[in-house]
DNA sequence: TGTCAACTTGACACGATGTCAAGTTATCCA
DNA sequence: TGGATAACTTGACATCGTGTCAAGTTGACA
């Protein structure tokens, strides 16, 4: 250990990450192994099966890119569009990092559990993410009349979904920032009052 | 052939219809085999591999279901909103019977071409749709300023993806008519000038 | 009677994941 | 100095699902 600079197993995150993000490939333990320069078997005595390197792949991320400081400016906004508005900048602007992430754990097989729970378990802490503004929103007395918090959340979490900006950014050729400007516009006509 | 009533290869699309649609499995070749009630083999004499016999499955579905008279209203309506709303209740009701057989598309290696062309054919058919009430919108100048076409259509296209109305429908338990009725309000919004 | 289509059984190749066993190499430490 | 240990290597193998191939069966129809 200790001697290579950087661990192996940061090396083989740092390679995953790369492979994944250039896009084109299915992204086999093989050709991990390869581009990081270990064989395919070196790779399982640091990660169990590729369901959990991915999922380490993710954390790793989050670590580099510092999605905690993201989050933070969205929970100090004073007001609720403030705080939406924070949100959807944090969070849309994080979709870009993770997306060949995403890709890779969503096309994994149904049947494996870990990859399955790592993807829900992120959309779950979106969702939190929105429900906590719709919260704040409602504080102001601004959210839509005959809408539930629920149903607000629901919504935003709809909008801000992965697909929705693979939709718009990559298949459709949206820039980031207008992307992130139409979803502000969306979520503000899809939950909040005129007034 | 002639004899038993239907021929095998109707009751292997339905049969495979039917799994699909019930969800739970990952419905491999063999549980489609079994439950047809022929050997596995038989299957490649009808349909020469799994993603054939998932795309003449949607071919199935919309002949069963006639999706082409559930379009013809939208293309006859007469205002722009009234398409607009057409287009939404023909393909947003239209989803809940294709969702399972499209999750079987999309869940197929990205590697098999034939699969991923048959769910991008489909895609683009709805984008023609969206695009459509789009152009008739901007005729009776009710498309909202500066938005393009384009704009418009990739908004609209998004709004309506699969993926939104199993978040809303599947995820969330929205009923089938909120998640109608919603995505209007949300065309609406995001699309038409207020007037 | 013979032919043909629809089917069956059984074996096999392939590609990817994941496992197992045995060997190598470098480092650290007693 | 010599021996343990961690980090790797090579190579073989099991498993699962798709798709292919070959040879046999069955029933209808001419």
């Amino acid at each position: 250990m200790s001697s290579d600079q950087i661990s192996t197993k940061t090396r083989i995150l740092d390679v995953t990450w790369n492979l994944l993000e250039s896009g084109d490939k299915s992204v086999r333990m093989s050709d991990i192994a390869k581009a990081v320069g270990i064989s395919r078997q070196a790779l399982y005595l640091h990660f169990p099966s590729r369901a959990e390197l991915l999922v380490a792949t993710t954390r790793h991320i989050d670590s580099v890119k510092d999605v905690d400081a993201r989050l933070a400016r969205s929970r100090s906004a004073q007001t609720g569009v403030a705080r939406l508005h924070a949100f959807i900048d944090a969070w849309g602007g994080y979709i870009p990092e993770i997306h060949g992430v995403s890709v890779a754990l969503r096309a994994m097989p149904d049947s494996d559990q870990d990859a399955a729970d790592a993807w829900t378990d992120r959309m779950t802490a979106v969702r939190h993410g929105c429900a906590a503004a719709v919260v704040a929103l409602a504080r102001d007395g601004r959210l839509k009349e005959g809408l539930t918090e629920t149903q607000a959340t629901d919504l935003l979490w709809t909008l801000l979904s992965v697909e929705n900006w693979e939709r718009l950014v990559r298949d459709s050729g949206w820039s980031q920032n207008s992307y992130q400007a139409m979803i502000k516009q969306l979520s503000e006509a899809a939950l909040m009052t005129d007034g």
